[in-house]
DNA sequence: TTGAAAGCGCTAACAA
DNA sequence: TTGTTAGCGCTTTCAA
């Protein structure tokens, strides 16, 4: 069997190809009369427009483009629920390419795979959104994007942040607060913008506390295949360290589950000896023993603020989001 | 600038449209010589095929559709890597669509989204793969698709299924082998074929070690928002019955994280005084304490194969993978 | 408010 | 091995 085309349902309705093209385009130029009766024919016949010929003819592809990276991440699960959310909301579909977490082929991936799809947006996660030769490739094909957390020229397009140094700033505090004096910070990876972003909110912090840069142990640790074990591994750096730090801060929750197991390994209490605070509030976070302080971020407002950006006739520049301190037992003493 | 097109590579090759188009879809007509030409005047262009029009005149999209759920796991996510690995590897690309784990709505959300993009073939992951509103569609469609582990009408369609049998049953003589003889079960989802597919497994095994029906305590935690804290709410329930089970065996190893971390609100020593083991093999289950007992399935590589089955042409019906039991600490006294 | 005509850029089917 | 001819099903543009 045949599929229904627009001109099936014109012939049913008695009106013309493009007639029953506006009522499907929501074009407020047609009487309600010829409307109703080829809302009706469109409802008996079945009738489905067909992408590609719409994609042809109007030159868009209704398709929104992500990247997803090939290793867990609450994070970037989360982003990719609002961005699917935001997409549905506005009447496009969402397709999406992986990439590797290490030897990041953003540019190959998008050359050889998106790139064709001719999306009308791309939302860009980090650390793609920092990716010069992807963004340069962008750019030069006129496709539209945004950039999520971004640190390099960051006028360049559309970006959405959340205020990361308001979050560092208030869990330096109550870490402070607690007593604390010596800490420990496990970084993220460096070509995401937030990791220097949090460590020199972090280090700042401390010392307008009345602390000094010394009292700061930074760890860069290098991937080890998954969050939770490069978390352990630089728990092991900082708390095997001549001079131990006695709060640990780490980039995402993930990184704060390793560390606090191998503090368990070394049979120290969380909080009583360590204590230990995350980022992202991810579900993770609740079942740690004790639970994760952590700071939150509104991940998936973001990612549906992106799509929004990218629907947008106007170029909207910047979207700020606020984030929020989550104070919980593996820092409260 | 325009685009450049096919035609604008077969004026500069000096050979018709059509023969670019072979070139362009590897057809081997095409003699050396001119192959040679025209990908060097494609080169030359920088041409890239419009999909959309490809699309329009052939009849596909080029497009594997899939979807996913509004909350995390392990399971999900591992598939969808093997998903999207799939599609690079055969020239498709991925279009994703959100679904909600409760009050699932796969025919709406297909409905209302996939179906218009006319996907060359359909992903359904569990519990969406046992859908009898979403499948009818499907077929009434004549979209191909493959389903993940179903249950019912088993020969309707291309599957792919995991040996969940061999495994439970190996993790229930190890419990056995352990000295265990009170046992509780944490299903997931019921609509999930799995579920009882794994329950009824290990209550056979245990019945052909020795044991009774009623040695295998059942419950079905109505889901809690997430994984984790369903499972601390299925835990409780087991641990503060009359007669609390020494060994638990959870639908998946988030569930399982859950009951371990109810077990040490208890005060109760894993493994001594309670073994606990789950399924999938994921991060997590590396980085509970003890570290985590659980059934390994080959999850990506089952998402690889469900997109060659819809490339190939020949329809294949079914694929077994096999699952291998993972021994660690919880279990182990 | 509606319609007619001319493509959008590619591929299928056929012919040479 | 290569070329020609029709479309694929929609939207755009322009006219009525």
């Amino acid at each position: 069997m045949r599929a229904v085309t627009l001109a099936d349902v014109a012939a049913r309705a008695g009106v013309s190809g493009k007639t029953v093209s506006r009522v499907v385009n929501r074009d407020p130029n047609v009487s309600q009369e010829t409307r109703r009766r080829i809302e009706a024919a469109i409802a008996e016949t079945g009738f489905r427009p067909n992408t590609a010929a719409r994609s042809l003819a109007a030159a868009r592809s209704y398709l929104i483009g992500t990247f997803s990276p090939n290793t867990s991440s609450f994070y970037h699960a989360e982003l990719f629920r609002g961005i699917m959310r935001g997409c549905r909301a506005l009447g496009y579909h969402l397709v999406v390419e992986e990439v590797d977490v290490e030897g990041v082929s953003g540019i190959d991936r998008y050359d050889q795979g998106l790139r064709a799809m001719r999306c009308d947006g791309i939302v860009l996660p980090p650390p793609l959104s920092d990716d010069a030769a992807l963004l340069k490739a962008l750019d030069s094909d006129g496709v539209r994007y945004v950039r999520l957390a971004p640190a390099t020229d960051v006028a360049r397009a559309a970006s959405i942040f959340a205020d990361d140094a308001a979050g560092v700033t208030a869990l330096a505090t109550h870490l402070w607060a607690q007593g604390h004096r010596h800490f420990g910070i496990v970084l993220g990876p460096m070509d995401h913008a937030s990791t220097p972003l949090r460590r020199d909110a972090f280090i700042a912090a401390v010392i307008s506390l009345g602390g000094q840069t010394a009292d700061v142990q930074v760890v860069n640790e290098p991937w080890q295949g998954s969050l939770m074990i490069t978390g352990r591994s630089a728990g092991a750096t900082l708390l095997d360290s001549p001079r131990p730090p006695t709060a640990i801060f780490t980039f995402n929750d993930e990184l704060a589950v390793g560390v606090m197991t191998y503090a368990r390994e070394l049979g120290l209490d969380v909080p009583g000896d360590l204590a230990v605070a995350g980022f992202d509030d991810s579900d993770a976070a609740m079942f740690t023993w004790p639970p994760l302080t952590t700071i939150r971020q509104p991940i998936a407002v973001m990612g549906e603020r992106a799509v929004e950006v990218l629907a947008a006739p106007a170029a909207t520049s910047r979207i700020d989001c606020s984030v929020e301190l989550i104070v919980r037992g593996s820092t409260q003493r």
